[in-house]
RNA sequence: GCGAACGUGGUGAAGUGGUUAACACAUCUGGCUGUGAACCAGACAUUCGUGAGUUCGAUUCUCAUCGUUCGCCCCA
């Protein structure tokens, strides 16, 4: 029989780890909210024609690394490679643009999917957060982006983060730049890799992004941005890095800096972090304004900014730097009856305890030695054993103990929750919600 | 999609062309009939990713395939 598995490029979370993602993804949700953000769910599935015009033709996520298949009645779908396309077909759809206050401000957090090779930090189905900012032009919109990213990065503990920044300036700008980039790069176009030949047909500003050191010096004597912005699209990044800088974010401007998905323009930025350990995850997050992309998918002709950040490459730099270690499950207490005859009255001290005192509590019904009781009790991260044996079940009594300090009362059933109230005060003082 | 390395139990791993595949950790059981350690005894890979080939014989050699990791590409 065929071995059951799991699909090349996706992975299992559980136990600490699905700890570490429930961890991160509420600070983050919790944070986009303190910046009035609120949650949307747009579907995993959609036509293929969202992805197809909103994030572009000419880039490689939609070229090669889509999940699109026909379903039984025939439909182009696409399992989503991004949420920005996605989101903003869900606005444009229900006309959220008309119905709220500009700007239009969401954050989202889910699975996304894309078709490529397999590496550290890189999955075929990954996790994405995100927020975008849609429906206003102020340059405000990419400075709070950025901040409220900056600030979930610094929540979560990491220092340091290096914020990539550049323009590609407006639709003139880019057009301007593209054409003195084909101008320039026409010369020495044959002696370049064949990746760098496709983008000149394609898209000449990707060029930038060429990795291959050959290439490097004609990428480096290429015409820059700078020169080409027209006066708005200078003035938007002006007071862009002016806000950052008053607000001391750190960044760097990095002329070379692109962007892989078509809708972008203006304000584009990445967040790259290096673990402790020297492991390099490339951009943990990047992000950007879009100027047309609503009108690209059928809706009135308004800009919006995002970012998004990979869960998996995030968690994975937080455990090279051992940032998640508090995220074992704990119980509160570990309820041991010493015979099969007292199950029934430890279910009962345990509804007591989990539903009238919101306490984690867990039930041995394996009625091994006590001792083992104990062992399980410990691999538990138990803070508290309530053992029950015949004397204690007639007496309507349970034997409390501190698996810490090993110190042990017995308490009648009706004064149990206040008790325990009682030793966790003193105890774990600063625990206070449960 | 291209190039390279690797693939032995729940985990970390040693090993060899030939009857029982080390060792350690974890787990479970008992010694200890109601108190967690330590100790002692025992259990735990019909099998070395999968398939085929070479061979009297393969976990070990060859090929293919799948997977993981690394580099490229791209991206979060």
């Amino acid at each position: 029989m065929e071995e059951i598995k799991n699909v090349k490029g996706t992975h299992d979370v559980f136990g600490d780890e699905n700890n570490a993602y429930e961890k991160v993804e509420s600070l983050m949700k919790s944070i986009a909210e303190i910046y009035a953000y609120k949650g949307v769910r747009p579907p995993v599935l959609e036509y293929n024609s969202v992805f197809v015009r909103g994030v572009g033709e000419s880039s490689d996520v939609v070229r090669k690394e889509m999940y699109t298949f026909a379903d039984k009645g025939g439909r182009d779908l696409t399992l989503r490679p991004e949420f920005t396309a996605g989101i903003m077909r869900l606005v444009v759809q229900n006309k959220l643009y008309a119905t709220s206050e500009l700007p239009l401000k969401l954050y989202y957090v889910g699975p996304v999917f894309r078709y490529e090779r397999p590496q550290l930090g890189r999955y075929r189905q990954f996790n994405q957060f995100g927020v975008e900012s849609i429906g206003h032009n102020s340059p405000m919109n990419d400075v709070e982006v950025i901040v409220l990213a900056y600030t979930i990065l610094s929540s979560l503990g990491l220092e340091n983060v290096k914020i990539k920044i550049n323009t590609l300036g407006d639709e003139a700008s880019r057009n301007a730049y593209r054409t003195a980039l084909k101008e320039y790069f026409a010369k020495y176009i044959d002696n370049m890799c064949v990746d760098c030949k496709s983008r000149f047909e394609l898209n000449p500003l990707r060029i930038l992004d060429c990795k291959v050191p050959e290439d490097r010096p004609v990428i480096d004597g290429a015409p820059k941005i700078g020169a080409y912005l027209s006066k708005e699209s200078k003035e938007r990044f002006d007071a862009v890095l002016e806000a950052l800088e008053s607000l001391q974010i750190p960044y760097e401007i990095d002329q070379g800096l692109v962007r892989g998905l078509d809708y972008y323009s203006e304000t584009v930025f990445e967040f790259h972090y290096k673990s402790n350990k020297g492991n390099d995850y490339g951009a943990i997050g990047a992000g950007g304004h879009y100027g047309s992309l609503m009108k690209e998918l059928g809706g009135p002709d308004l800009p919006g900014v995002g970012f998004s950040f990979g869960i998996e490459r995030i968690v994975s730099v937080l455990q090279d730097n051992e940032l998640l270690n508090d995220v074992a499950y704990e119980l509160d207490a570990y309820i041991m009856p010493l015979d099969k005859s007292l199950d029934l009255y430890a279910q009962e001290v345990a509804v007591i305890l989990r539903n009238s005192g919101g306490y984690k509590v867990d039930i041995c019904f394996d009625n091994v030695k006590l001792g083992n009781m104990f062992k399980r009790a410990t691999n538990k991260n138990a803070k508290y054993a309530v053992i029950i044996g015949e004397d204690e079940a007639k007496a309507e009594s349970v034997v409390l103990k501190d698996l810490a300090t090993q110190e042990q009362t017995t308490v009648k059933i009706e004064n149990l929750i206040d008790k325990l109230d009682e030793l966790y005060e003193s105890s774990y003082p600063e625990e206070e919600e449960k």
